[in-house]
This record gives structure tokens, C-alpha cells and sequence, in this order.
DNA sequence: ATAAAGTCTATAATAGTTATAGACTTTAAA
DNA sequence: TTTAAAGTCTATAACTATTATAGACTTTAT
């Protein structure tokens, strides 16, 4: 039931993409060195995690000098769920139950299954909060607390 | 996001041993290899995880000839989020957000962390189902189906 | 005494994850 | 027009976890 380091720091570099947005202004781009180095990943395997993420369509980017990563799509649209299916593959605990990339379980009779009623319950308990939370919502949420807080910045 | 075969392997034995339980009966005890058998498990690696399920108190058992496993406690008393736990670990999709077994996860602030709020939800929502789902809610609703379904036995 | 069961620990086999390497392409600017 | 800073792409090394098998041991009913 665990979120992989890929998975992780995928998600941490499309918050950290989404999270100076301006309004008016267009997507801030940032180099794969920079994410790397703010939220301490291995730079080489960021690498291949933007790479995926932009042939997901999730981010674009621009090469040579003055290139980097920015946003494929506004922050509002894209969903966490979406990044970890691109990433760690289907959110269902167990094939069986996967809307994405379902695989019979071979037991004798799926329908009534008391494996796949219960893990069903969870992959939809877990599909309804990452499919609905957005980039937009987690940034919000976040400055959000951090006034509460008193934080500066 | 996956429940590993040992997990899996685990709940269907588990099920297995609540599901014939007769009112007024001790409860019915079952050996490895009828388990294994009529689950389509291999044997010696369902062992190792009865085994476990044993010495977490989930499964009492009994030695020689005549021997074989049976349930620990009421069906109603036994969760499968408990079942889950003993055989996989944490429930939580990262460390920093789970209540058995917390680790920091080293985020500059770690009340402020985006992945933190949202894997904390999700922690809570696969939580708030498997620990309140025990074995005998699975035979109730499994047989309730069954019926509903008109299939015989 | 024997055979049928569980116990326990080690380890093999496999697969998956995490990380690094290096050669290549594109692009801005000197 | 060369250079350097960026991303692209593929391979593979290093590590870790999962899945499975093996085998010697203990308990117990008959």
C-alpha cells in the first residue's frame, strides 16, 4: 500500500512547478538541476521521471540554454492520481479491481469474490481523493495553512 | 499502491477459516494444505504467512495428527486492516503520514507539506475501511450476494 | 513406533525499485 | 559558427523486496 521514491518525486517536482504560478504570467520553467536540488532528489533519476511525465503530456519542456520543464496543462487539471498512474502504474491495490488495467484474479467466482468487494472499496476510497485533487487544490491548501500559521513567505 | 500476494494470500486464508464457522461450533480448523489447496496458494509460502498471522494472536493452531489452523478471535473481532498489517506493514502510502509506524520524511516543513496532507487523507480513508471491515462482515456481505444472486451454497 | 500435522530458519529465484552513466540533440548567445 | 547549457534516450548497475522452496525439527493421536 506504499507510494514509491518515483512516484514521490514526481509529485513533489509538479507542486513544486504549480507552486509559483502568476496569474496573467505564463508557466514558470525550471531546470531538472534546480528541482533536484530544492527538493533533494537524485537529479539523474528526476530525469526520467519528467521524461515520462512529459511524454504523459503533463509537462512540456524546452531545450537548450535557458530551457527546462513548466506545465503541460493548467494546475486546476491536473490531477495527483493522474501523475501516480503515469508514474507507479493503476491506484488498485490488487489487479482484479483496477479500472485502468484490469486483470482477472482467477478466483473461482469474481462476482461474489469477498477479496475483490473490500479492494474494490479501496481503490475507489483512493480514486476519489487523487482524482479529485488537483495541483491547484494542493497549492491552495498549502498557502492556505501557512497563513493560518503565520508563516511568512 | 499494491497489496502483495503475501497480503493477499493472507486475507483469502483468513476468509477461508471464517467462512464455515457454525453458530455454537468451535471454530473449524483447516490445514495448510487444504488451504493451499482449494486456494490455489503454494503451500510452504502460505506456512510462513500462518505462521505469522499466528504469532500476531490472529490464528490459534494445533499440533499433529487431527491438527491444522483456526481463527484466533470472533470473526467480528478480526479486521482486515489488522490481517493487512501484520503480513505487509503500514497501511499509509508514505512514512511521514502513518500512525503505526511514523518516520520523518524530511520535507523542509513538515506541517506544510503538500504530500504530506494528501497521503494523510488517503491514509485515513484506507484505514477508515479496512479497519472497520472485520471477517465476518465479508461472509455476511459474500453471502448475501450469493442469495441475491440466486446461486446455490 | 509411526505418520500426520505444525514450527522455524535459511536461502534460492525472481522481480521491482532506485540510481548512475554516457552518448546524443536542440538552442541561445557570444 | 562555435560553444555551453539545457533536455533526450537507452542501457545497465546496485540494491531491496517479494515470492517461493528446502529441510531439519517438534508435537500429538493412534
Amino acid at each position: 500500500m506504499r507510494l514509491s521514491k518515483r512516484g514521490e518525486y514526481g509529485l513533489r517536482a509538479m507542486m513544486r512547478l504549480a507552486e509559483d504560478i502568476q496569474p496573467g504570467q505564463p508557466y514558470p520553467l525550471m531546470q531538472i538541476k534546480e528541482i533536484a536540488g530544492r527538493d533533494k532528489i537524485p537529479a539523474k533519476f528526476l530525469e526520467q521521471i519528467l521524461l515520462a511525465l512529459k511524454n504523459a503530456g503533463l509537462l512540456h519542456s524546452k531545450m537548450g540554454i535557458g530551457g527546462g520543464y513548466y506545465l503541460g496543462k493548467p494546475p486546476e487539471e491536473i490531477t495527483l492520481g493522474h501523475i501516480i498512474r503515469v508514474l507507479d502504474g493503476p491506484l488498485a491495490p490488487i489487479r482484479c479491481v483496477s479500472q485502468t488495467a484490469y486483470e482477472p484474479c482467477g478466483c473461482p467466482d469474481a462476482l461474489t469474490c469477498g477479496l475483490r468487494l473490500v479492494m474494490s472499496d479501496v481503490r475507489e476510497a483512493v480514486a476519489a481523493i487523487l482524482d479529485h485533487t488537483s495541483l491547484a487544490d494542493i497549492t491552495n491548501r498549502v498557502d492556505g495553512l501557512r497563513l493560518s500559521l503565520g508563516l511568512g513567505e
